[in-house]
DNA sequence: TGTACATCAGTGAACGCGCGTTCACTGATGTAC
DNA sequence: TGTACATCAGTGAACGCGCGTTCACTGATGTAC
């Protein structure tokens, strides 16, 4: 991004905003989403809580980096883990790949996840910067779809979308400039959601008592949508 | 449930019981999930903080009555739309009526849809008096594949669990006293999670700038899963 | 290389606010004889 | 039906705490000549 700061000034400061959201994301795992305290970060820094105010100019603010830092997280891991499965010539590989990047993951940082997966934070408006890294691991998806060349729609057997959807697809895939069609992108996205919303159950306690521990479930799961997605 | 409370003050105060609830409610929708104030309750109600101690014996149990009420007004509303759709006869149509009486429970109470199915309470830990409620949707979507009659698992290709999820979703069913087999136990999972992920998204404002307004785009995906279902 | 000045990091006190919960209390409602 | 007592609803003050943000300030780091 930013080159290599040049003075030393420049490169304490680098350290310490990520010391700062460092701490920040701890706080986040030990207190929950949406009530991350300034103080209670700058208390664990030993430092003033008005001293953060020289990194980050408001609570929001900070809120924004750590969504934007989560988002670009799992978006570099989700794409990492497509690339070690030579996606063109198995797509299906490279679903799953995907799939389980997301997992293990959100596994990982479930507070993370729940920041960007979960409930919103009431009263924080995502800004405009968040858009691009929240929008990595879809576009990694439509990318394996459209590396494959396999005409999947067509192999899943559902080849038309309904009029209006179709139409609203048509003009989403046209202002985002997307090399695919769009019922392609409908396919992604039912198995994007779907498989969001196996993680959220069970990063979020609705599966204890039935899929609980998630492993095979998740993998079954992940075997189906692939189906759905027509992938061979 | 209880009998009609017999004298004025028993009847004084089950309403108040539900006035505190709706305040809570409505606060809920104004603040946002997690931090519900007793306070600010009490004061749109106009009566001391103090005076709430009398009908909820903490903020928790507060929380937990708003909890079990939600689970319990989304499942009598999937239970009241499956049952107006001649289920045995028409399974898909009995899926279609169960998923749009999510989504639209969700859309009118998005607050409450959070707080049951987004990110944790940090610190809340859900009693056993959850569990029924919690179980009511689930329940409902099991209904309807038994009361079908079909042998939707052979129709949609896929007969045989792997082992590991054969024989945990086996104990499952047992355990719960279930008259499914763990194969439509699998199916009826992967559905509910997919559907939750889809209202979730949208909820949640994850579909801002695709597949919104999202009825089209829903409404294509419950199909999708009722395929994968292999519902007729 | 040295000096004068500008920039920046960090402090500590303060503002004004909200929170959950406890406690001793008043007054009204219900119950037993 | 009337009275004595127990139960309950609700109050208001208080405890001890945490929060985001602002402000005037001290010292250290960087820059231009």
């Amino acid at each position: 991004m930013t080159g290599a700061p040049r003075t030393a000034r420049a490169r304490a400061r680098a350290e310490l905003t990520n010391e700062i959201k460092d701490a920040a994301r701890r706080h986040l795992a030990a207190e929950g989403a949406q009530q991350l305290s300034l103080r209670a970060v700058a208390r664990e820094l030993g430092m003033s809580s008005s001293a953060l105010y020289r990194y980050f100019p408001s609570r929001d603010d900070l809120l924004t980096a750590l969504i934007v830092d989560a988002y670009n997280a799992v978006g570099e891991r989700v794409e990492r883990a497509v690339a070690a499965t030579a996606a063109p010539e198995n797509p299906r590989a490279a679903w799953r790949g995907l799939c389980d990047a997301v997992r293990e993951w959100g596994r990982a940082h479930p507070h993370e996840y729940a920041l960007v997966y979960g409930s919103p934070v009431p009263g924080y408006k995502a800004p405009e910067e968040t858009m691009a890294p929240f929008a990595r691991v879809p576009y990694a998806l439509l990318g394996i779809l459209r590396d494959s060349g396999q005409d999947f729609v067509r192999a899943s057997g559902a080849t038309a979308l309904p009029k209006p959807l179709a139409a609203q697809f048509k003009a989403v895939v046209a202002a985002a400039g997307l090399d695919v069609p769009a019922p392609v992108l409908a396919r992604a996205m039912i198995a994007w959601t779907g498989v969001c919303g196996v993680v959220s159950f069970e990063l979020f306690g609705q599966l204890a008592g039935s899929a609980d521990p998630a492993d095979s479930f998740f993998a079954y799961a992940v075997e189906r949508h692939a189906d759905l997605l027509g992938l061979a």
